[in-house]
DNA sequence: TTGTATACTGACTATGGGTCAGTTAATGAC
DNA sequence: GTCATTAACTGACCCATAGTCAGTATACAA
């Protein structure tokens, strides 16, 4: 009986096409400004069947995240495997240059990435996804303490811990990201989003060689 | 007529005492569980009192921000006037240290400031609210621009443009902040907040002394 | 042809932000 | 004291939208 295997490859594909239909209406309105139903008009079905295939307009939010994440985290890695043998420094600027090309591209993942946290959204969303998300997130800083860890062998950096390093760059990083994010804070601070990264993903490469050499 | 002066004293009485109401059910849900019809209750009003008071929801949390914003301003100008001559790296720990206390003691003020560059807040809440809400901000930032410059007067930071060291350092606290505010998120870091805090700051503060003199 | 499982539908419910016609109560004029 | 005017307030109502579910249609097997 084929006829088993094409009913499955077809359920896939339906629930594939509820979720580009979802990519699609998310990312032209927000989160907030997209309906259930436009998800289900665009993918030529009706809401119910949304749900079949999908717990809540949240969880399809979360997994079109982790895709996101995942691609992020490809790009991290690409980054750092290009070329062999590269200074700390360098290394740190293309993976910092990845994160922000990433969101320059995608702004739209940013928001939904940063929204992630807030809300309800750990409560609605399956705790799974949820699980994965952080996980892939993990993997995604693993390319920074890898290149930390590097920097303290080679003696660049001092003997902080490599976590902790990779930790305050990430941090700093999402922060200017998320400060310049929104026009008008542009427009306050009077810097363009990329001179403001430069400047911070420098002092946080200057400041980590500075730590104390054991 | 006395009576003019009354009513409008009343007026304004039933403004504060609707605002308590939402501060307190805001604080108790979070922005998306609390209803306007609870606040109502709260404040032993009718839900269109409360609209008769404030055009949206999203208004009133704009108005609670604005105050918690300026809270948090007064108390990084406490932080920068205590001492008269202090080098500049203590006067950022100080202003880093306020910042960190600030949303210790009020964990969801942050919470809330976070979310209100997200969604269609800009566009749903009264442009002037909004705008205070960011020149107050602004306001903030001026401290550390003024320890900044303070630094490069004395020498102890190159020549480094101090609207922009400022926004790194300031950025680079909201990232670890933001990142640490999560359990989860947390638990998946294996660090506590304040070290990872401390070793942000301190971090950026050697960056910041490490950029060239000119 | 008919029974059954599977996929799907769309009318329905529940919830909550926001509105507004109507009620109440205070004030002031006579 | 009575009536007119105004301001403050009310809550039933509207509307949008997430989520449900009883019922329908389709495909397949016997």
């Amino acid at each position: 009986m084929a006829t088993r295997a094409r009913r499955k490859r077809e359920k896939e594909e339906r629930r594939q096409s509820i979720l580009q239909a979802a990519r699609e209406v998310f990312f032209e309105n927000g989160f907030h400004q997209a309906t259930v139903e436009a998800v289900a008009e665009r993918a030529e079905v009706s809401k119910g069947t949304v749900y079949l295939y999908f717990e809540s307009k949240e969880t399809i939010l979360a997994l079109l995240l982790l895709e996101g994440l995942q691609e992020l985290v490809k790009k991290l890695e690409e980054a750092y495997a290009v070329e062999e043998n590269l200074p700390v420094d360098e290394r740190l600027r293309r993976l910092g240059w990845a994160y922000f090309r990433f969101f320059q591209v995608e702004p739209r993942y940013f928001h939904f990435l940063m929204a992630m946290d807030r809300g309800r959204f750990s409560e609605a969303v399956d705790p799974v996804v949820y699980k994965k998300a952080l996980d892939t997130s993990l993997g995604g800083l693993g390319w920074v303490v890898r290149a930390v860890e590097q920097g303290i062998e080679e003696g660049t950096f001092g003997g902080c811990d490599a976590r902790q390093a990779a930790a305050t760059l990430w941090a700093t990083l999402n922060g200017v990201l998320e400060l310049m994010e929104h026009p008008l804070r542009r427009e306050m601070m009077g810097l363009k989003s990329e001179v403001l990264y430069d400047a911070a993903l420098e002092t946080v490469i200057q400041g980590l060689r500075a730590t104390e050499k054991e």
